[in-house]
RNA sequence: GCGUCCGUAGCUCAGCUGGAUAGAGCAACGGCCUUCUAAGCCGUGGGUCGCAGGUUCGAAUCCUGCCGGACGCGCCA
């Protein structure tokens, strides 16, 4: 059940009845007051525009012919001409109701798509830090909103498993074998060896030129370098495997599909633009010249798809994964989750991909940008050091802080229940913190609000969700089996139970947008509707009528369920004590 | 130079398909635990929505210009 589609539906139908023209808009929005009711309907006055008339007077028309029976107790015409809708109580009850008995909410599943999802994607020759946080774990919400509502979605994580970067690492790894320095062990810390084979790049002598031979030797198969670059692969993969893990991110082995996997194709690739005469060759390079990016003066951009040298880019490897996805995965949908700096760039690729007919007018290529991570002073992240703040550090760190907190109070919890609540806590609140942020402008990035488990986080959503299955333990009531008649009389028990019937509305947005922070202003305004419920109308108290006991339940056993469902899209866990 | 994104409370951010008195959290201040978990609840203070025009019955939201910031623009990804 949707109620804002269901008004919208009743609204179109009384417009056509009352003879309004087919294109009259039809705005129907949340109300923003309490007295205002729960929605309102705004299109008398654009309809008075249209048709020279006074929108109150529409209004009234509009009133007249709408059909709310058993829906809405009350509509009132206020202002200019806004048509508030008070939802009937009854009906919240009946919808309270089929919610509970549902085991999906009485959401609707949508005609199924084919999503594909890149994100993640970490750079296999370096330890996952922060920045790799928003793809990863804002990807996965999307991922699991999106299989929720019924579509088949294919996680795409498109690993920098095959960047220039790999010729300096196998030189140096090289060089070490050669001298007996390493162990099988010794490629552990993948930050100091990155960092080593950087220095060595940068200034030794030679050092630099041989990496390039050994990129063009990878690139060509060479049987040597493909065994030292799968130990490199393996250890960078099992690393991922671990920070998913702990995150909580649904992603596997079996997800990746790195830049590597694209590299057969890409001499396809670039012969086909030429055959088309969509690339061309200049300045020794091949290239393809985008008139519809062009500048005032007429120059077009330029979009380079092979180096002068005969070596790949970024951008023909996209070029190569779209085909695939588009032709071998049939994608209805491409998502593709990264930083805002890399916009052009995909555009860019669409539009030559799109030319090339690499996708089919239907097929969809989304890019979902976000900003880059700043620190307190306003610049890129760095920590005091100059280094990156590594991903499982600031993840063990959540997960101390919450123990910490954890032992100043609660006293009935085990020291195996304090452990699991710890870390489903300071896992939870690095994550919330991120995903409740979406704008693809910069972020600041800050340990305190990060690690903070007050206001608006992790844990008070974990908490609102603590307490309901509290007073299930309590009144010894299985949550699942309830079915009583719901009567929503307190204020707060009407704002709970509209809250309780808007979670798809929330869930659409996300779909759209691929923006899951929409989920999480949802929850924690469940949540905090519940805890005013939960101040506010006592359910086990000796004066409480069974009636209202029962009613109030079956209100804590939607808003348990809700809670979960949002947290559960989101990526994080719940727990029935904390 | 051209392009993209952005500027909302002391701080961090929502709100942006135009709607009524712009919202949260943190921080500050004041209440509430012998009563369903105080990681909570209730309340107070705090705003020229960068500036100036324009469109409109109505603008934080759309358009234009300016100021300020970030990022991107031929062989990194």
């Amino acid at each position: 059940m949707n109620i804002q589609q269901l008004l919208l539906d009743k609204f179109k139908a009384a417009l056509v009845s009352i003879g309004a023209p087919e294109n009259a808009p039809t705005p129907l929005t949340r109300s923003t007051r309490p007295e205002f009711g729960e929605y309102q309907f705004n299109g008398a006055m654009a309809l008075a525009k249209l048709i020279k008339q006074k929108p109150r007077d529409i209004a009234e028309k509009i009133v007249a012919a709408v059909d709310l029976d058993g829906i809405a107790d009350k509509l009132e015409i206020a202002g200019p001409g806004f048509i508030n809708i008070h939802l009937h109580p009854e009906f919240l009850g009946q919808q309270m109701a089929a919610l509970v008995a549902s085991d999906r909410l009485s959401i609707e599943p949508q005609q199924p798509k084919t999503v594909v999802v890149d994100y993640s994607s970490p750079n296999l020759a370096k330890e996952m830090h922060v920045g790799h946080l928003r793809t990863t774990i804002i990807g996965d919400a999307v991922v699991k909103t999106l299989e929720f509502m019924g579509h088949k979605v294919i996680r795409q994580n498109h690993m920098g498993d095959w960047g220039t970067q790999f010729g300096m690492l196998l030189a140096h790894l090289s060089d070490k074998l050669q001298a007996n320095e390493v162990a099988e062990t010794a490629l552990s810390d993948l930050e100091d060896f990155y960092r080593e084979a950087k220095v060595r790049f940068d200034e030794e002598d030679g050092f630099a030129d041989r990496a390039r031979d050994y990129v063009v030797r990878l690139q060509g198969g060479d049987e040597q370098c493909m065994q030292l670059w799968h130990r490199f692969i393996d250890v960078s993969v099992a690393h991922s495997e671990e920070v998913y893990k702990k995150l909580n991110v649904s992603l596997t082995r079996k997800d990746i599909m790195g830049e590597s996997a694209y590299n057969d194709d890409l001499a396809n690739v670039v012969a086909e633009l030429q055959e088309k005469g969509i690339a061309v060759e200049d300045q020794g390079a091949k290239v393809v010249f985008l008139e519809e990016l062009a500048d005032k003066e007429g120059n077009p951009a330029v979009y380079i798809v092979q180096k002068s040298g005969g070596g790949y880019l970024y951008s023909t490897t996209d070029l190569a994964a779209i085909r695939y996805r588009s032709g071998v995965l049939k994608a209805d949908r491409t998502l593709i989750l990264t930083d805002a700096r890399q916009a052009l760039h995909f555009k860019q690729t669409e539009i030559v991909a799109r030319k090339a007919g690499f996708m089919l007018p239907e097929q969809s290529y989304e890019h979902c940008p976000f900003g880059m991570m700043l620190g307190s002073d306003g610049k890129p992240f760095k920590t005091r050091s100059g280094g990156t703040v590594k991903l499982a550090e600031l993840l063990d760190e959540a997960v101390e802080r919450a123990e910490k907190l954890i032992a100043e109070r609660s006293t009935d919890l085990s020291e195996a229940e304090r452990k699991e609540v710890a870390r489903i806590v300071g896992i939870g609140s690095v994550k919330y913190a991120d995903l409740s942020k979406n704008r693809s402008t910069d972020y600041m990035f800050n340990w305190d609000s990060m690690l903070s488990f007050e206001g608006n986080t992790a844990p008070y959503l974990q908490y609102a969700y603590t307490r309901v299955m509290s007073i299930f333990r309590k009144a010894d009531v299985d949550l699942n089996s309830l079915d009583a008649p719901v009567s929503v009389v307190e204020m707060q028990e009407r704002t709970l139970a509209v809250k309780l019937l808007q979670m798809v509305e929330a869930i659409n947005v996300v779909l759209v947008e691929a923006t899951p922070h929409v989920l999480c202003t949802y929850v924690y305004e469940l949540a905090s509707a519940f805890m005013s419920f939960y101040e506010a109308c006592p359910i086990l108290k000796d004066d409480v009528d069974e009636a209202t006991r029962n009613s109030r339940l079956m209100l804590a056993a939607a808003t348990a369920n809700s809670i979960k469902l949002s947290l559960e899209l989101l990526g994080i866990e719940t727990l029935d004590k904390m």
